[in-house]
DNA sequence: TCAGAACATCAGATAAAATGAATTAATAAG
DNA sequence: CTTATTAATTCATTTTATCTGATGTTCTGA
């Protein structure tokens, strides 16, 4: 059984003869004569009584013809389904632990406002283990920071971050001419933000003494304010912590102040899930969303602005 | 779009792999590219990702998947559905008024206890006009008495009826040695007691003088107790008539006083749904249904049952 | 770097489906 | 009662689609 002979079935059905469907379905009578009759053997039933010229559907019939409406109009809703161009199903993104916490609520709450029927699925990593999940297909994109290997990816450009140097705000001055610390705050080996700030380091002929390794940029800006280290991380997080008055912000040599974010994604995986995504992103830059829409946690317009402490140029 | 397309699509993506799916569908490897291939051109899709020799599901495969699954399990079904011997769908049943009134409440009461879902749509009319609709594919069966047409129709037997001459109590006897009265009631032309009293009438050369039509044989009743006329009719309907002592009963001839009703369908449309009706049939005859499943208008277990009046013999 | 595994491609074989002509059967018309 | 017409079936033939087996290419792991 397969879906043409369905749709010849029918046909003769609706059409009341074989002649008529032959007609519609621009083939020749005895070729559905033959094709219904070959349904029929592979059933195993009798789908049409038979008495002389005229068919008439037999009880077995009315049961196919049923079925035969469901499946055939299934089929077109899955050919129109793949084809479609509309976001649908699950979309399951990754982020880093950064992005995560002050980038992506905004564009994630539009995204779920347009395309309530995707269900957004978002988890956080370092890059390696971002695009590590991408290759094995349990990631359909992530938002990592560049440079990323060339691999099998397409990009397009999301974010751009001002890094930062943090420390407390009695802590000594840090700075060019100053000795760097030696206690720093740093998330798992694998942050880029943390690899930046070794690459600093050894610019310096500097290395760490002693790194506390965290999970959350909160938690970590808690302990530079405590006076823990010096951690280095995005203006843009700095932005959303409450108590900037006890912390001291540092600039970064050029160079070595500002990352590049990009969603990546499988080549060719260029779903529409992906395409919406990277058209909200591009919205919201222009800032031409309705600001009923916006995330209340969000951060001001230009991701930098910093009223806290001395931060003397380097 | 085939659905031998999916089949091999969908085992691609189970298996892992282009070779053991071909391994699991007994095919040569290359088939099974060429087809996938096929199926992605023909929606104009990508269904996987190719790197090399491994393939990842593209978004337009995932969402094919599910309607894949969806349709495969629907054509097994089908498959099923019309193999099934179990009834379903629609019984269109025709029968004679009498028939329909005395006779059918039981068996339908107990096939539909056996098989809520199948609806039954019960409708009545004379012997030709339920044949002609049989033909015409309107009805899926029909009780009707016999002789029938042999026409196209398959034939069982279902019920017996003795028949008998109904007059007012106080009516003049009606028998061999009598005139007969002029005044009869009956239902429409069509009918077969109807013409079973026009042959009696004949075989005494005797003529109707004023026929009086009813379209419900407890009206014809009350007109026959109110001394309108007589009346021809199953003995079994006069058993489901309240007020008998108002009634004489008459014998009809031998050869005149029986009918058998029969069950009849179109050749070939021998639906589980008849079969089913036939066992009920059957079964009830037998006299093995629990009690509980009698309708509570049934007649007594033997139709003739008959406490009226004189029934001299004629 | 090399063997092995996996998918792609292609020419030829095989099977399935479509065609057109001839046949049969039933209805409609003369 | 015969004849024309319509419609379904049957069958030989052609056409199309599918399947196969051999070969090529690319990636993976030793």
């Amino acid at each position: 059984m397969d879906l043409s002979d369905l749709r010849i079935f029918r046909a003769v059905v609706e059409e009341g003869g074989v002649t008529k469907a032959a007609a519609r379905l621009h083939r020749v009578q005895s070729n559905v004569t033959t094709r219904v009759r070959q349904l029929e053997e592979d059933l195993g039933v009798l789908l049409f009584l038979r008495e002389g010229k005229r068919l008439h559907l037999a009880p077995a019939g009315q049961v196919l013809l049923d079925y035969a409406n469901r499946l055939l109009a299934l089929s077109d809703e899955a050919r129109e389904a793949v084809q479609d161009s509309r976001p649908r199903g699950v979309f399951r993104l990754g982020s880093m632990e950064s992005t995560a916490a002050v980038r992506l609520p905004e564009p994630l709450a539009e995204y779920h406002r347009r395309f309530p029927d995707v269900r957004l699925e978002l988890s956080t990593g370092n890059p390696e283990q971002l695009s590590a999940r991408l290759l094995r297909g349990n990631l359909d994109a992530a938002f990592v920071v560049e440079p990323i290997a060339e691999a099998p990816f397409e990009k397009a450009p999301a974010f751009e971050e001002e890094l930062a140097i943090v420390a407390a705000a009695h802590h000594a001055p840090v700075g060019p001419d100053c000795d760097l610390p030696s206690a720093v705050i740093a998330f798992e080996a694998g942050c880029p933000h943390r690899k930046r700030l070794e690459a600093w380091y050894a610019d310096r002929d500097a290395v760490f003494e002693r790194v506390i390794e965290m999970t959350s940029y909160h938690a970590m800006l808690g302990c530079v304010a405590a006076g823990m280290g010096i951690a280095l991380l995005p203006r843009s997080v700095l932005a959303t912590f409450p108590e900037t008055t006890r912390l001291a912000v540092y600039d970064l040599p050029p160079g070595l102040d500002r990352t590049k974010t990009v969603l990546i994604w499988r080549k060719g995986g260029g779903a529409p899930k992906i395409a919406a995504l990277l058209d909200i992103l591009g919205d919201l830059r222009a800032g031409d969303l309705p600001a009923d829409n916006l995330s209340a946690v969000s951060p001001p317009p230009d991701g930098q602005s910093q009223p806290a402490a001395p931060a003397p140029r380097s």
